[in-house]
DNA sequence: CTTGGCGATAAAATTAATTAATTCTTCATA
DNA sequence: TATGAAGAATTAATTAATTTTATCGCCAAG
């Protein structure tokens, strides 16, 4: 049906300036600026070959080749708009994503809102795992985002997040009577560990410290528990990138020094359900991308 | 009024996939190749978080989403194609644009035609003026087309193409008894002038070619004139740029000699009417500056 | 087994859209 | 009249979106 549409996006910049007869108002309502608008304007005039608008002391007119074309264009956007908000607000996808409670916690779930807000089609169920991905129970997950090194054989795994560790306290113990100002400094205060393989001792030598004994001071069985204990002032652990964003975010800790750590750990997503509907899976991996680039920028 | 759009363009990729419910005849329809168009129906089927089609051994079919959104779209891009017809077909622009019969008859009219196809509703009104265009009797002209070099007092214009010069002759000429292998063999040849100041002179000297006496042969008083006589075999012409190029398109004249020569004259759009619908215009010109631009390489 | 048709994909190239920064116009007001 | 404010137009540059090219993989028909 070889019909012969001009530039739709030019209709669109049209049909908003022709309900406002304002190119500045059409643009705010397109966020876009007003340059932008001016030039689609401009564009469709000139391959219509007929002014749609007038220009005029105060605003625009529309001309009469204008007139004729407004009410069909707002029909056919509403008619547009109507369809895709049917699908949008009736087929409500439920896409099932397993991670670790702490990166949920840590990372994704202050996020989330930006997510239904943009996909209010798709209902995110979040399944917390304690260690590594129970392949057995796989059944009803769409998608899994792992930790680990990537080295999963048979798993076809992309990686979207590398973790990095740096010391973290509490705000109040950077004020506190104990100095911690160089590097040195630390050897004063309470090291707090968590039993991940790369710790204290690889960022202390990264960093370049020597003569601390990096082995003493408490540790806990989850990275959850130490950073809790550094946010009740009980001493400086060492936090873990996606992890400790919210900490970080809401004040409960801070990073005395600016020296991280790549761990060679990362985040990685792993397609569970890998028969139909790809597009709820590709909407939600590719949001996460990009909210990882905006957070890594 | 915020409506919330998906991309328009690929909607419209999605209506026509839906109508053929193949992939690459909706890319012939759309005039693109196939992977754009599965481009966009990924792109449109993340977007919306829901899978449009089913992807087939044979073909394509369309999921309950898609069925849902196949006739309102098509209803829409019916209502725009329809609007945009009405204005293109009923709204006739005439557009009066004065230039040197030479020019019309050697470039612009054998090119006229695809301008029409592409703007069905401007009507091209050609008026050959014979040197200078007379500013006394502007009134009924929208666009002067004029030789020149540029240098117009007053005169808001812009230059869209150069004049250059090179031998032209006969190809009967070339097959004849008389050589014309080397520029050198020339000097055994009529030449043809017209009465312009650039000429063989400049010409000759530009090439290197010494020893030749530039001015014997017939002259004309019309560049015209001058081309019909090296078609009819009687001697070599100075052929100039845009004006022989239909003649060597069709084979009338040919060019022993790849040495061209820029004059330093050209071709110049000056708008005449200055008032209101400027868009038939600006139509116009962009096309011309298209054309010329694919002429030129 | 091959072959051919059709869709998906990745990387690169090309186009189109957008912005930032001005400029131009047209009043309204000092 | 100046002067300034508001909105549209313009230009050049940048950024983003689209398209292509080339290739792969799948499946069905010979």
């Amino acid at each position: 049906m070889g019909r012969n549409l001009p530039n739709l996006n030019s209709i669109r910049a049209f049909e908003a300036v022709a309900r406002h007869l304002s190119i500045t108002r059409a643009a705010k309502e397109l966020n876009v600026t007003q340059a932008a608008v001016s030039h689609q304007i401009k564009a469709l005039e000139t391959r219509m070959g007929v002014m749609l608008f007038r220009r005029h002391n105060k605003g625009l007119l529309l001309t009469k080749e204008g007139q004729a074309m407004v009410q069909p264009m707002t029909n056919a956007f509403d008619m547009i708009a109507d369809a895709t908000n049917l699908i949008l607000n009736n087929e409500v996808q439920i896409l099932k994503v397993s991670m670790l409670g702490s990166f949920a916690a840590g990372w994704l779930m202050p996020r989330l809102a930006g997510f239904y807000a943009e996909y209010p089609n798709i209902d995110i169920r979040i399944l917390v795992t304690s260690k590594e991905f129970d392949f057995l129970k796989a059944g009803d997950v769409d998608l899994d985002l792992r930790y680990g090194d990537g080295k999963w054989p048979h798993v076809d795994s992309q990686k979207f997040m590398s973790e990095e560790i740096f010391p973290v306290c509490s705000p109040a113990l950077l004020k506190g009577d104990i100095p911690l100002n160089s590097l040195d400094d630390l050897s004063q205060h309470v090291l707090l560990h968590d039993h991940k393989d790369i710790g204290w001792k690889e960022w202390l030598d990264d960093a370049g410290v020597k003569g601390i004994d990096y082995s003493r001071g408490p540790g806990f069985f989850q990275s959850h528990l130490t950073l809790q204990a550094a946010a009740l002032g009980h001493g400086i652990a060492l936090g873990r990138m996606p992890l400790v964003s919210e900490s970080l975010q809401r004040g409960e800790l801070v990073k005395p020094f600016d020296i991280s750590l790549p761990t060679g750990m990362g985040y990685y997503m792993v397609n569970i359900d890998t028969t139909s509907d790809k597009s709820k899976i590709r909407a939600f991996t590719n949001w996460l991308k990009e909210e990882v680039r905006i957070f890594e920028e």
